[in-house]
RNA sequence: GCCCAGGUAGCUCAGUCGGUAGAGCAGCGGACUGAAAAUCCGCGUGUCGGUGGUUCGAUUCCGCCCCUGGGCA
């Protein structure tokens, strides 16, 4: 092993959280979360966060330390995992960066353009003349105040709009001009040794179904109970399967169509995830085993 | 057994007054630098139940058969 760092991606539902475990325990490492989702520390069973046993077995980082009620991002990910590196290689462990986030590898690997943080005052500023107006007279707006970034966006991709208009209003200057500055790479000189996961489609959307029946048998129900008060603007709202069986506790929804909701959901995101691994992690190791006994001694050979 | 309705894409269905067919969902492909489990873009994948007949040509019209649902017995 000489790697100084270990990064594992893959798609929902890939194994990566096992197979990053029993790495952790033959290196003597530590896991890293690279997951948006699996930060909130309410949302532990819908989110398929480690549990209690899987933690007690090595040192977990960046799991649940997060409430839903906050809003958290790549920014504040890039700060969390520059301190958990430092902490993580402190203590003599490696990091294992384990997770289905393609933004936030990129943001490990490339790191993020430095620009300052949005006033909450100016984003419900934006958003309510977004609703105002509708996404094609905004767009029209924001076009007029900055043509540059809107030239590279769509009018209807409501996200980036928004967000760019954020960043015009608060700075006065284009996002795209932002973008071409970069900030701190947090694994910048380190040698990584990167893998994905990814099991046959046919595979991964059958451990996709079974995944979703554990995670009720878990105890999703009560947990979807719990997290009922989210605001649905935040981004702890989207956790897949989430609003599936709210519409159940509502009795707007039998549980059968909501399970398939959910599954499908799951899948399409995991259809993302792997497009975005295709071809933004060419070049890392691709694994297309099944499971963990298989995958960390794989991981261990090309570490 | 008889009568009626239906059998078209993986699913739910539309359609073709005869020139081999199209929607939604699913699925597949793609984009993506600060809420990314988000947001957005593209693509029909088909023995039109089977078999004979009429026709230059049948998924469409006619006969028979099979299947499904409802009704009558």
């Amino acid at each position: 092993m000489r790697a100084d760092a270990v990064l594992i991606a893959g798609p929902t539902a890939s194994g990566k959280s096992a197979a990053a475990l029993a790495l952790a325990e033959r290196l003597d490492g530590a896991v890293v979360n690279t997951d948006s989702m699996q930060v909130y520390r309410e949302a532990r069973v819908l989110t398929a966060r480690p549990d209690a046993a899987a933690l007690s077995r090595a040192p977990h980082y960046l799991y649940g330390h997060v409430s839903v009620h906050e809003s958290y991002s790549a920014a504040r990910y890039q700060a969390d995992a520059i301190r958990t590196l430092t902490e993580a290689r402190a203590s003599g462990r490696t990091p294992i960066f384990v997770g289905g986030t393609g933004l936030y590898f990129g943001v490990l690997t490339k790191g993020l353009a430095e620009m300052p943080p949005i006033p909450e005052a100016i984003r419900a500023r934006v958003r309510a003349r977004h609703r105002q107006l509708g996404w094609e007279a905004f767009f029209a707006e924001f076009a007029a105040r900055d043509p540059q970034t809107a030239a590279r966006l769509r009018p209807s991709d409501t996200q980036r709009v928004l967000r760019a208009s954020e960043v015009f209003e608060t700075t006065g200057r284009p996002l795209s001009q932002w973008q071409r500055t970069c900030g701190p790479v947090p694994l910048a000189d380190l040698k990584l040794a990167r893998f994905v996961l990814s099991p046959p489609r046919a595979e991964l959307h059958r451990r996709i179904d079974l995944r979703f029946e554990t995670m009720l048998a878990a105890g999703a129900m009560d947990e979807a109970a719990q997290l009922r008060d989210i605001d649905p603007a935040l981004p702890s709202a989207k956790i897949l399967g989430l609003r599936e069986l709210r519409l159940v506790l509502d009795g707007k929804s039998e549980l059968d169509a909501a399970k398939s909701a959910a599954k499908t959901a799951t899948r399409q995101y995991a259809k993302r995830q792997l497009t975005w691994f295709r071809h933004r992690m060419a070049d890392w190791v691709w694994i297309e085993a099944q499971d963990s006994d298989e995958i960390a001694p794989r991981i261990v050979e090309n570490a």
